[in-house]
DNA sequence: CAAATCATACTAACGCATTAGAATGGAGGC
DNA sequence: GCCTCCATTCTAATGCGTTAGTATGATTTG
């Protein structure tokens, strides 16, 4: 399934949707006011457009995603992959090493991802 | 030194700089005719703007860079890294590898990248 | 059954990236 | 010295992500 693109301001708001859900949407609004200081109607914008593009559903007054954090994750590293690197992902582990040094704990937690694939 | 940031339209652009540098900024202009189908005063418009921001430098009609590709590329992890992945390589490359299978010799390449640093 | 409350949709304003047309100013030829 | 051409700037239109005010329809309460 494709993922769906989420904006910036879309994933500060399903991050909080995710570490609550499933949710009231009343509850989402108010804690969506709290953290980000958006009125009432922001939220329910959101929701009805993250809901038509298969982000989210919002049953009985009650939201729950349809994509995990993971998914978004991977969807936007891939996209910046395709859009700078070409698609190379060595290339795009050696412009963040270029910049950070790598500790190494990183570098064992690497290999670790790399060797379970 | 901060590498400023880098929009998708300028990027394309860039990368056509990066490509023929030092060019004419005529001649600049007219490549990305060709290539992104842009008006002769979009290109200068761009230049104007790369040069107030630091990017590259128009002197005696002559174009050239002042950032790498390599930095801009880096510059784009970071800030990937920064705001999905709160700053964690290995998150960020597990995700990639969730979506996508790595080839072997894109494990080899990571693991000399990683040892080279 | 009326009133109030609440969930939600409709519509629009705002900022910002992108693109480009018209205006300006300078260099070189006649 | 005027005219033309070309580099460049000024200004603005367009599209889109973001935010929110107002309207509407449903549900609950007295």
């Amino acid at each position: 399934m494709e993922t769906p693109k989420i904006f910036e301001s879309e994933y500060r708001f399903c991050l909080i949707l995710w570490e609550n859900e499933p949710i009231a949407s009343r509850a989402l609004s108010e804690l969506c006011k709290e953290r980000l200081g958006w009125a009432k109607t922001t939220t329910y914008t959101v929701i009805k457009r993250l809901s038509e593009r298969g982000v989210l559903k919002n049953e009985n007054n009650t939201v729950f995603s349809l994509v995990s954090k993971e998914q978004v994750q991977a969807a936007d590293v891939e996209e910046l992959v395709e859009k700078r690197f070409e698609g190379s992902l060595p290339a795009f582990v050696a412009a963040f090493a270029k910049k950070k040094e790598l500790k190494k704990e990183q570098i064992e937690e690497i290999l670790r991802i790399i060797e379970e694939g």
